[in-house]
DNA sequence: ATTTTTATTGATTGACGAGTCAATCAAACA
DNA sequence: TGTTTGATTGACTCGTCAATCAATAAAAAT
């Protein structure tokens, strides 16, 4: 069975059993024997590619970056003006994607873990930055000084949004970034 | 040594132990053992008075709600008119004692708790509805039929607002509650 | 004074889980 | 053909941890 070039695909494969199992049990606490077994291996070859639990974590929330700030750029691209860019920016983070089950439990969990885990902290302080960034440059000519005080109003709704959608009410993508776009209208009627 | 009426002692301190546990590690994978120890008393006693860690969890978690609860009563009982009240529930989810590290860690793990756990999550349910019903019952004659639809953009923010200072932001009550108040009046001027 | 109840723990059990290792198998290579 | 190299796993180690239990001790009740 044994064939050449197996490391991606494996490598892949246990980076989605692993977000699959996460969400599956709503927590972080999961065997790599049930990640492993999920994708079709044995453990001991998720530790041989990985070489411990904690990096293969670490490998599925970067997976989860890394296909959120795909669909940020896929939404920027069509996007003219800068109203335009904050309002592809407000759609992708409630992109259907994102409410996925076990990309809605990934994300939570990542949260909770970066309290503890100095690469998880990191990730997420760049995506952190990341979304403050894009949001400060778009909101520069509409609201200029005050740019990153709404920019950081506008995240923290985003968040809270996310979350409210995580845990009980019904995940909406549409109202959800109806809610968020009204407010950063009002926030951007002058004054 | 052995005395009588040690129950409720015990309980209360079982219960402090979990929450600064759950701060020290930022997470729920905290022992039975270690939090007894921080008790002052055997893992075997804990489990004489709690049963399960399960319990035990749950009762840290109750033991949040109510002081949030009480808090919230607190800063309603000073506050005559509706936009008083208002500011008096934002006020009280970024009271000082919310942002003790130990009680972000355990309001952020019980959160994710709620995924898995029937039990945390019928008192998350409970926390939401409560907010919701408190400030609803105060927009009502401030804002008509808007009130639950704001409620919940509020309540949205709260939550955001409460996460991002949670992770890296500087915890800082007054901007937080300065930032939900923006809002709430943008939201409020009529159209 | 004896019995009952409450408090308390050391020792133990039973289960599970991360990580290691040696061995196997097949392809590529020389 | 023989050797190296990547893929793969079963079996094992070592540790941890929740939960149980039997035993001890002191108060309270009778």
């Amino acid at each position: 069975m044994p064939k050449v070039g197996m490391e991606p695909i494996r490598r892949e494969a246990l980076v989605k059993a692993t977000i699959a199992e996460i969400g599956a049990t709503g927590s972080l606490e999961v065997t790599v024997s049930k990640i492993a077994k999920r994708a079709g291996m044995s453990p001991a070859l998720a530790h041989h590619y990985f070489g411990s639990k904690e990096r293969l974590f670490l490998a599925a929330m970067q997976h989860l970056l890394t296909v959120y700030g795909a669909w940020v750029r896929r939404e920027l691209v069509a996007a003219e003006t800068p109203r335009a860019r904050l309002e592809a920016l407000i759609r992708a983070s409630f992109e259907a994607g994102n409410f996925e089950p076990e990309v809605i439990a990934a994300w939570l969990n990542f949260y909770v873990h970066a309290q503890s885990d100095a690469g998880a902290a990191r990730l997420l302080r760049v995506y952190h930055a990341r979304l403050r960034s894009n949001l400060v440059h778009d909101l520069r000519p509409l609201a200029g000084h005050k740019a990153p005080e709404i920019a950081e109003t506008v995240a923290a709704l985003i968040d809270g949004v996310y979350i409210r959608h995580a845990l009980g009410t019904p995940p909406d993508g549409v109202s959800a970034v109806a809610r968020v776009t009204d407010v950063l209208d009002r926030l951007l009627e002058a004054r």
